[in-house]
DNA sequence: AACTATTTATAAGA
DNA sequence: TTCTTATAAATAGTT
């Protein structure tokens, strides 16, 4: 529709296809808003110039968000994204709730504050503070032995194969003598081995479950 | 462009309306196309017509999302959105560790597992929890002792006023006098404040900040 | 769905 | 850009 017939193919010339543009672009705006208003139809239409300038056109009364929205519904696009919003949200609720009773928690392990407790869960907290405090001397007397067994057996036969199985059964003592003999000089003496008494629990108690060995150290 | 020249306002007969309605569609949707090859410029279209039916048209390669996107980011909608969901996801990450910092600090103290542990920090967590079991003890005797102080006011002078006075100080026990016999019962015998002995630290370690007075109960 | 008389859009030129 | 205008294209009303 003009002097000559085009095909319908990217205009090369720049200029012309500029002018092409704005005319044709308002020609499309008018064809949109008649078929809008003679039809009743809801419309979005959106542009994107080569040079990045947007033009739009959208059915009165609506907002393009609308239609978006609409759009979005009606194709099933970003409903995933919807869920996994509101799975996000409900996680990072379940975790602060969770955070919170872990700090809680932990601040009557750590005596940093005691006032959450209830009077009647300080005698369970006081058993599993010293459950807890055995199992750590426990395991501190363990690789203690372990670091003197292994100097002994070290002093007396040095032979290199029982060497090698012994840095397998404890590989957290490295590779040199000297290196394990710094590693036990971190063990307090208060806790050295030969200044440990194990003591048993009166006969009274020994029904209970949690009462477990002492280890009453003599300090 | 007609036989007749038409008023653009919605038309009112229905058939007449689906008609026009088929008949521009389909030049709007040609006319946008050819807009869109001959400018090379990107466009959407989305047509809602009034009996809810969808039609879109989208330049290609794009798909409408991506341009909807583009449309969001030129124009604003919707990037609070974007930015409250990187943030939500942001804290759920943070929130993530921090329970997993939680949970695994807390096996140490409850001694479910100390493998996470690093031998280096056993003599740090056992003090801690040396600390703490001390704490509960030392809440449990002053909770104890209060009890008792009650008792011995309630036998010796019963007034009425010294015993409101009571309970402000110590809301946890009840309005009863049986009810904080009940309390106390719950109290393990070892724990019993006649049967507790005070140790002190050995000199050498007094310069240990760590090292607290040490109640060591007898069993 | 076709047809077609008209209106409308627009290509090219100024 | 805008105006002009010849001509292509779209489409209202009809069949």
């Amino acid at each position: 529709m003009g002097r000559g017939k085009i095909a319908i193919r990217r205009i090369e010339n720049q200029t012309s296809r500029q002018v092409t543009f704005s005319k044709r672009r308002a020609g499309l705006l008018k064809k949109t808003h008649e078929l809008s208003v003679l039809c009743d139809v809801q419309i979005g239409l959106i542009i994107f110039s080569s040079t990045g300038k947007m033009c739009e056109y959208c059915t009165e009364p609506w907002r393009m968000d609308q239609i978006i929205e609409r759009y979005q519904k009606v194709t099933g696009t970003r409903i995933p994204e919807h869920d996994s919003r509101e799975q996000i949200y409900n996680e990072l609720t379940r975790m602060r709730k969770e955070t919170s009773r872990l700090q809680r928690s932990m601040r009557g392990y750590t005596g940093e504050d005691l006032s959450s407790i209830p009077y009647e869960d300080l005698d369970q907290l006081e058993q599993q503070l010293e459950h807890s405090v055995n199992k750590v001397r426990a395991r501190k007397i363990k690789e203690n032995q372990a670091a003197l067994d292994y100097q002994q057996a070290a002093i007396e036969v040095k032979p290199v194969e029982h060497h090698h199985q012994m840095l397998d059964q404890f590989p957290f003592f490295g590779e040199e003598g000297p290196n394990s003999v710094l590693q036990l000089s971190t063990i307090p003496p208060q806790l050295h081995p030969y200044g440990l008494q194990l003591t048993q629990p009166h006969l009274q108690d020994s029904n209970n479950d949690h009462m477990q060995n002492q280890l009453i150290v003599l300090v």
